[in-house]
DNA sequence: ACTAAATAGTACATTTATATAATATCTATA
DNA sequence: TATAGATATTATATAAATGTACTATTTAGT
């Protein structure tokens, strides 16, 4: 899987049975795929002993990234990538395992306020360090310099994509 | 969830909390899931219409690019990076549908060879237009240089990823 | 104030993905 | 040729993700 040049046999011989395929955005797709799911599976690795998932470290880490230090479901949603309704389970498990806390919103009683528990905090600080050593070594193949551009590349790409 | 920038503030919290957090490859990894999530609901909206989805499109497009028109269900799901157990289950689908053919392997009596059946090649050549629409949207915020080096830093970066 | 439309959240049913283990076949070596 | 170990595939059970529909609340327009 790491191994791409298959991948990019297989998009020659696409582009050979079906010349118009824009094979350069192509390439750029299946790239992403790939890594998307080698870093998903690494992460997963990672966090097994601490007992929660990639999906679940995520909404942790949003928590910890928010200014306030709450945030509405929809909020969550929206920044982990998760489909609403997903929310409503994930967040189910953490509170199950009091790793957040759910309250009632003081002027839109619609709306919940989730916030990470003292224990939830106490994992993340235990497993941040195994974390940011993964980080640090999916990144060792780059030059900062090269970060910095594929950082601006992406960006870019992103923009692309209608929403 | 196209608009990064509350990404970014998140992550800048997170670091004025945990100094040690490697901002940069975060980035790159958040980067990475954002657009594997838009390229993933896009074309499965583009696919809805011709009654597949994005994963079956995807091994659909691994037996059209393979120099010999066949793959075992294993070669599949490395190609598509599946687990090998999901292949079961897809395979099964695109096999009720009659895209798709399973013919037991002359030398390996374990192998099974999978290939397009002329109505697999027929809908992929219904629907690559509307794919190639797609993808040409997709590229379209970045130069042709841009996509070279982007596409060259994506595999510096996936190289670096342990398999 | 009253009503229609919009928003927030969740429950439930369905679809999709994963892990584990079982079965069959092949390969290598004694 | 026996047999231990490796490989290919699938069955089954479990978990995760999604779509749809529902309730409650808020907002905006009349």
């Amino acid at each position: 899987m790491a191994d791409f040049a298959t991948t990019e046999q297989r998009l020659a011989v696409t582009c050979r049975r079906y010349p118009a395929f824009p094979r350069r955005p192509a390439t750029l797709v299946r790239l992403i795929k790939h890594i998307h799911k080698q870093l998903h599976d690494e992460a997963n690795l990672t966090l097994r002993p601490y007992g929660i998932n990639h999906p679940q470290y995520n909404l942790l880490m949003m928590l910890y990234g928010s200014p306030s230090g709450t945030m509405s479901p929809s909020e969550l949603a929206e920044a982990a990538g998760e489909k609403s309704a997903n929310i409503t389970r994930l967040t189910n498990e953490l509170c199950d395992k009091r790793l957040i806390a759910r309250h009632a919103s003081a002027d839109d009683r619609r709306k919940i306020e989730l916030s990470l528990t003292p224990q939830g905090q106490a994992l993340l600080d235990s497993l941040l360090p195994d974390i940011c050593t993964l980080l640090g070594k999916q990144g060792r193949h780059l030059k900062v310099s090269e970060q910095v551009q594929l950082e601006k590349l992406l960006k870019k790409f992103l923009s692309g994509l209608a929403d």
